[in-house]
DNA sequence: GCGATTTTCTATAACGTTCTAGTCGACCTT
DNA sequence: AAGGTCGACTAGAACGTTATAGAAAATCGC
């Protein structure tokens, strides 16, 4: 059978009831006896009926449609709309993607997104400007992802990077690390805060004097670089910019004869897919793209329904995942900081 | 201002006419003089009029359409979306995305499109088995990628994997290389096709005595273990089952002392965004994305307007990307640098 | 000028769904 | 047993657009 257009209509027809009386059904709403509701499920099934979500949406003023801006070209955007979709849902909200490619710039992503009537935005890409985010919040609930936005008129969902050094920092202390070395993550957005992180977190325990900073990047490449560079006078750990750098390092230590953890400990940041594979194993600083997600479809959700919002700029705390490329220094046994 | 909801209708009013008179100024649709089209124009402009695109496509039968699935963590897939945009926009139609994640599988993503009313469906992910898509192309116009389909029901764009390697082996053996070594993909479902195309160059050259396959993966880090079990004899020239493996093989072998294209030449597959980075300026066998995706655009579009079609099966020609990994082979000479 | 066309425009009926305002019984309460 | 409340169900009107048929006005052929 091509099931060419099953209606509300034919399902009613089958069923023998109204089409309203499906249209309860299919909504799980209440008004409907427990024996016509399987009734009615059963024909359904039976004509292989799928709502028409255009029609729907269309008589119901609310769409309870999420437009999300993304890139293809970054990787943990990935993540991040894992997390939207599963937040959303549990949220009882819809998502429409809209990506960023090089050839669709944000705007005309933003612009499809408009036409489609999605009552909310959230925008994981970085191109457009303060100005032109700030504008498109004034016209529809916006939340912004992954960055800092230097307008207090846009809702901001963003990682604690400063933070999540700390954790990085105080781990490899209590583990009797001293010498510890930062590569950071060069121009990349938020490599001045992971950088900011590791200094303070250095100072705090009194460690300035070993404070050393090597220029990295995002890629493994750059971290297989900033490697070669830390070999000639190697550090007892090394805290990295992101787990796909640390992967290049590793690399390059592991093939020039040091043991990981036992010569150098490394610990990178984002938690990404590779970083938990066994070969792998690395230890790094979550970025909990699941909370982040969380919270930024609920903050547009209380956008979109009116509720007060107390703050603009929410910041997720990040996790530690101890994993197996940390562990305490060689020839020292645990000692009490 | 919440410039609530602007309709045909206050348009209509605006401009004195009626509301079809706009819907048709609106399509640029015959049968409106110039004289109104240019006074509605003016109101809709006025106005901030934006069409509802779900009551147009619930209205019109047709809604041009074109539901994409792909995977969330495979990176060429972001280049195949890229392509996708611009040539569904060039053949008039829209593209809407749905996301494989993991807990989102292929049947949700699916029936989520279905919902949307899509006329055309193109799928990049891997899960689904034949007979779910064979299923599925009985209900509506279904166009797979990069993938082969044991069904003849099932139409099906791919990259030519096979032909590939034999561009890669043919350039090896024109540069004097004669111990050209293969590593392999796994599991992974083009594997196959690459591993046997390599087989079948070297066999066209006579090569059937060099013949080496080294088990390696689809990740750096299996481009990295299989690059280690090649040390013990490296041969002068190997290829690789794609870019990301063979980016993990230039690390090691740089590592080592081997230069790069001196000793050891290195050919990828994909193309990938990292290949044509400066620092691994990677010669790899281009995947197309543009050709495949134009190709995938053109199928399903034949399908939905009822054009005949020839063959189940699109192979795109792959292109060999000629970087800086390959070179000729060196006599004795060792050579640092 | 008068019918026959063509052009410009309008009224009205869809599209498939949800919402509002009911109808109709069955079950209470006194 | 009369009135009232509740639950299950339905008819019909939306939502914003496009398609269809036809009315009004302009153009043409002679």
């Amino acid at each position: 059978m091509t099931s060419s257009r099953v209606t509300l209509a034919d399902v009613a027809a089958r069923a023998g009831v109204s089409t309203a009386l499906v249209s309860v059904v299919m909504r799980d709403a209440p008004g409907a006896s427990a024996a016509t509701r399987e009734r009615v499920r059963e024909a359904a099934a039976e004509l292989n009926y799928q709502p028409d979500r255009r029609a729907r949406l269309l008589r119901s003023g609310r769409s309870r449609l999420l437009g999300v801006v993304f890139s293809v070209t970054d990787a943990f955007h990935g993540d991040l709309v894992t997390g939207l979709y599963n937040a959303a849902g549990a949220a009882g909200y819809e998502v429409t993607l809209s990506a960023v490619t090089p050839q669709r710039d944000e705007r005309a992503a933003v612009a499809s997104l408009l036409a489609e009537r999605c009552e909310g935005l959230i925008v994981l890409s970085l191109e457009s400007s303060t100005a032109e985010l700030a504008d498109l919040a004034a016209r529809i609930p916006l939340v912004v992802l992954t960055r800092a936005v230097r307008s207090r008129a846009v809702d901001v969902v963003r990682n604690d990077d400063c933070g999540g050094l700390h954790l990085a920092v105080d781990h490899l202390v209590e583990l009797g690390h001293r010498r510890i070395a930062h590569i950071d993550g060069g121009r990349s957005p938020a490599a001045a805060q992971r950088r900011r992180g590791y200094g303070e977190a250095m100072s705090r325990h009194g460690l300035d004097a070993q404070i050393r900073v090597i220029t990295g990047g995002a890629t493994e490449v750059e971290g297989a670089i900033a490697a070669r560079a830390l070999l000639d006078d190697p550090p007892t750990a090394v805290t990295v910019f992101n787990d796909r750098s640390a992967t290049g390092l590793l690399e390059v230590a592991r093939g020039a004869g040091l043991d990981v953890p036992g010569d150098l400990s490394v610990v990178g940041f984002d938690d990404d897919r590779l970083a938990r594979l066994g070969y792998i194993n690395l230890t790094t600083v979550g970025q909990d793209a699941a909370a982040i997600t969380a919270s930024a479809v609920a903050r547009v959700a209380d956008r979109i329904e009116g509720r007060p919002v107390d703050q603009r700029e929410v910041v997720a705390t990040p996790r530690l995942m101890v994993r197996g490329t940390t562990g305490p220094v060689k020839g020292l046994t645990s000692s009490p900081a």
